[in-house]
DNA sequence: GCTAATCTGTACTTCTTAGTCAAGATTACC
DNA sequence: GGTAATCTTGACTAAGAAGTACAGATTAGC
């Protein structure tokens, strides 16, 4: 249950296009740079982000790569999905199930009714972010978790 | 941001000994069979847990693995740390910064404060439910999650 | 002491994720 | 058309997680 890689640098270059606002762009090696992140590898990560549509890219001179929609038509939770899929995958009780063909318990199992209640906890906070919130600075974001922890009677800042 | 394997078979392996009350014990063939995964696998996930605290080990004819305390006493949250670290490690933004000695907005990073937000919603039911809670069948866990959720305002069954 | 059942530790193989590389395709500009 | 800047693709290598194997140490019972 870790952030892998591709969710860090790939939310990252997504922010970095945010900040070039409508109609801007850039391309992989001046968002390479920005991010600290080598070339090959922000290729990589775009590609991945464009096949899903979230960037659309311009080929030759001059191209590069840019949001193919507004910011605030970007949710946070479906990027995620993308890039490193679901903590809880539907799928899970059945690929880890050990050499049994499904897990021991699997008609009456307590634990995945844990990992759904863990599952629908990062929803709440993902399915309401967009990209548009993660435009502005930390201190305007935490005060954009204040508020959804308000709403939802969660304390997101401890 | 996937559940890993040592999380799951951790934690079954945690209930499965909890099953047995006070007192009782499973050896590693035992617990392997009835969670379905290899007893070297199981060997090598209880050998965590042992070195953590939350079980003990027996060795020698008669020997095997039992709860080193109460289930109520066993936090899920503090299992699921040694198993599979935290989502949003203290040292993440150190480690994934690529190139650069540090991600280029780290005095001022709205992406950093969202991983937060994420990672305390996650605290917030894990640090809640004890091994206690699961040792209950599916359904009385889907009530603790529903009182966790009207106490916390959250709705953590969809 | 001997044996059988058990945990312990380390090393090994396999699979997935992270990251790199190079050749190819596309386009603006001259 | 030529050139240089750009994205595209698949293959490659490196590192980490998942899973296996086996020799060693410990203990109960005889
Ligand atoms: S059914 Fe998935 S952990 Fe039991
Ligand atoms: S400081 Fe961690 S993502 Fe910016």
């Amino acid at each position: 249950m870790k952030l892998s890689a591709n969710e860090e640098y790939g939310l990252r270059c997504l922010v970095r296009l945010g900040y070039e606002g409508e109609g801007g762009s850039l391309t992989i090696p001046e968002i390479s740079h920005a991010e600290g992140v080598s070339p090959a590898l922000a290729a990589k990560i775009l590609r991945v982000l464009r096949k899903a549509g979230f960037v659309k890219a311009a080929r030759g001179k001059e191209g590069g790569y840019a949001l193919a929609r507004p910011p605030e038509a970007i949710v946070i939770g479906e990027v995620m999905e993308v890039l490193g899929g679901r903590l809880f995958e539907s799928s899970f009780c059945d690929t880890h199930s050990g050499q049994a063909a499904i897990c021991t318990r699997s008609v009456d199992c307590s634990v995945r009714s844990l990992w759904r209640a863990v599952q629908v906890a990062v929803d709440q906070v993902l399915s309401k972010a967009t990209l548009r919130d993660l435009l502005q600075n930390e201190e305007e974001m935490n005060s954009w978790v204040r508020a959804i922890s308000d709403r939802s009677g969660l304390r997101l800042l401890q």
